[in-house]
RNA sequence: UGGGACGUCGUCAAGUGGUAAGACACUAGAUUUUGAUUCUAGCAUUCGCAGGUUCGAGUCCUGCCGUCCCAGCCA
């Protein structure tokens, strides 16, 4: 019996029980899945998805999932997509059955099927334009036309599609469909073509044809070739599925793969559309497939967002054909739930305000000794220099409050994390009254205690050394648009671009244990949120961290 | 106005005739050297609408309404 490795209590979804059923009936003795990408453009979180289903559904049931680029349109595919493609799929955690698979591998198969069903008097070669072949195609209420040419003799069609395979015809002269039904309902059963000429290499097979299959042909192929048992896909192609069994049952195919439909992921606030995201990066409204800010895995990657926390998303959003809108919120919360509890505790000052503590020795320095995560002793401990001046967040300090501010305030207490508790004195200003300094003092013995005076300190506000620190970048992201559905019908999503979505801060300050920090470090920055260091533009001079997410804050931090 | 699919809390999502799981979000309170985490409590008399069948309906039937997909030699 398959062993369900996802946790115990959850509900079985529809492909899962289907699953189970046809386990259970005996229809397969073990499952065998397929993420088919077409390497055209990277993948993104609604890939994600499909990933996490496919490769998981196979886990879950003992079975495989292979890798296999749909690769039947060399217009439009690259070997970078395929490069990218994998690299992410291996990040996220999955290893594919075997070898990397191609569609392209099967063109010879496939073009002996066509001539098989040429000789069934299924196929033949259609002479019809485009324009011509959309008039014969008739409209949503109106029922199509035979093409004149639908009953070539099986010789003829024989003829013409050798011509077309040897590019002896010229591209868009024709191409060869298959005869189902002009005027059934469905517009995809109406002759679909299943093969045209294109000049042009292909990334995997060269020059080596001149015709290439379209999906509808080779996709339900390219499953029986490989014993997939549950071909998974979105919901657009439901109506396909009447034309995939049409072929599953009209070709000598070594199995019976079956199609199942699931509604495509979308989140609120971005959008997952492979045209779309392209046209962001090809016009520079971001930087690169993997901007931080992009929904691709690569650009998740680069923020900080952690494989675990995309397939726990993913889990969570659920697999049903229902389509709707997940919030982003769930997505915000799979990355903090990961990251709370495993990425290590730091403090850096994003806008410095210095502290002088005068009545803290000149020469004196103390070596603080403060725990890596507070709930976690076994990620140990770190040492945070402490001298006479310090900074600390322009935002931590006010000249006056009220009651509810619990951070430092002129003539109040406060506790420096890990350290002192400390009591302000009195703001200096420059000629134009902004505040460049604050003079304190500390209160004595209350390191790790409260004061003996028993007058406790409001709130906690993290700091750095004033000498011994690293300098580095932060970059602050937030939603790429301001609109919830920036892709809804009627309206241009460019229009929707959050102007304001990334924040450069120059001149931070950060604990000097950074100094030491990786790519493959995430950190909490106490009090601001996750980091990372940024994979692109981070340097040893130069250190850039990327804001994956803030810490929820239910307090308004904006004044 | 053709065909197909889908409509359960703000958002995901269980439920398959026996009297509305769970998660996110949100609200209130407790703990807290992160206004974080954690914890505790609250959050759909109601399942798109209207009829019907039934002792009993989110679940069955009928009608209606709404949303999405399909007229590429894209996938």
């Amino acid at each position: 019996m398959p062993e369900n490795n996802k946790s115990n209590d959850k509900p079985l979804n529809f492909i899962e029980k289907i699953i189970t059923n046809d386990l259970a009936k005996g229809a397969v003795n073990k499952i065998t899945t397929r993420f088919p990408p077409e390497p055209n453009g990277y993948l993104h979180i609604g890939h994600a998805k499909s990933i996490c289903l496919n490769f998981g559904l196979a886990k879950q049931f003992g079975g495989t999932c292979h890798l296999r680029f749909d690769d039947t349109n060399p217009a439009k595919e690259e070997v970078e997509y395929v490069d990218s493609i994998k690299e992410d799929i291996h990040w996220l955690g999955f290893e594919w059955d075997g070898e990397v698979r191609f569609t392209s591998d099967y063109f010879d198969q496939l073009y002996d099927w066509a001539i098989f069903l040429i000789k069934e008097n299924k196929a033949y070669v259609c002479d019809l334009n485009q324009e011509e072949m959309r008039q014969y195609r008739g409209n949503l209420t109106q029922a199509g036309q035979d093409s004149p040419y639908r009953s070539r003799s099986v010789e003829e069609n024989l003829a013409l599609f050798e011509k077309m395979r040897l590019g002896e015809l010229e591209e868009g002269a024709c191409s060869l469909r298959v005869k189902i039904d002009m005027s059934h309902p469905n517009m995809q059963m109406r002759d679909p073509v299943i093969y045209r000429i294109k000049k042009m290499a292909h990334h995997q097979t060269g020059d080596k044809w001149c015709i290439y299959p379209s999906y509808d042909y080779a996709h339900g192929q390219g499953d029986a070739i490989e014993g997939i048992s549950h071909s998974i896909c979105t919901l657009e192609f439901e109506e396909h599925r009447p034309v995939y069994d049409w072929f599953i049952n009209n070709l000598p195919v070594p199995s019976t793969p079956h199609q199942y439909e699931f509604s495509r992921l979308n989140v609120n606030y971005t959008i997952t559309s492979k045209r779309k995201l392209k046209l962001l990066v090809d016009e520079k409204h971001v930087d690169g497939w993997d901007d931080p800010r992009l929904p691709t895995i690569s650009g998740m990657r680069r923020r900080g967002f952690t494989p675990k926390s995309i397939r726990q998303f993913c889990d969570m959003a659920g697999v049903t054909r229902v389509d709707g809108v997940v919030d982003v919120s769930m997505l915000e919360y799979a990355i903090r739930n990961d990251l709370n509890e495993n990425a290590q505790r730091a403090m850096c000052v994003l806008h410095p305000l210095k502290v002088i503590l005068t009545n803290y020795p000149d020469d004196k320095k103390e070596q603080m000794i403060a725990p890596s995560h507070p709930n976690r002793d076994d990620l140990g401990t770190r040492t945070l220099p402490f001298s006479r001046e310090i900074l600390i967040d322009q935002d931590d300090f006010r000249e006056v409050a009220n009651k509810k501010y619990k951070r430092l305030v002129i003539g109040k207490r406060v506790r420096l994390r890990n350290s002192y508790i400390i009591e302000a004195d009195a703001a200096i200003k420059d000629d134009d009254g902004n505040i460049i300094e604050v003079h304190a003092r500390i209160i004595e013995d209350t390191v790790g205690k409260n004061p003996a005076d028993g007058i406790k300190a409001k709130g906690v506000i993290h700091w750095v050394c004033a000498t011994d620190h690293i300098d580095c970048e932060v970059r602050l992201y937030d939603r790429l648009f301001t609109e919830e559905a920036p892709d809804a019908a009627g309206k241009d999503f460019l229009d929707s671009i959050n102007p304001n979505s990334l924040e450069v801060l120059t001149g931070c300050k950060g604990e000097i244990g950074l100094k030491n920090a990786t790519v493959k470090d995430h950190y909490q920055f106490e009090r601001e949120g996750y980091f990372i260091l940024d994979t692109k533009y981070s340097s040893d001079e130069r250190k850039i961290f990327n804001r994956t997410i803030g810490l929820r804050d239910t307090w308004e931090r904006k004044a």
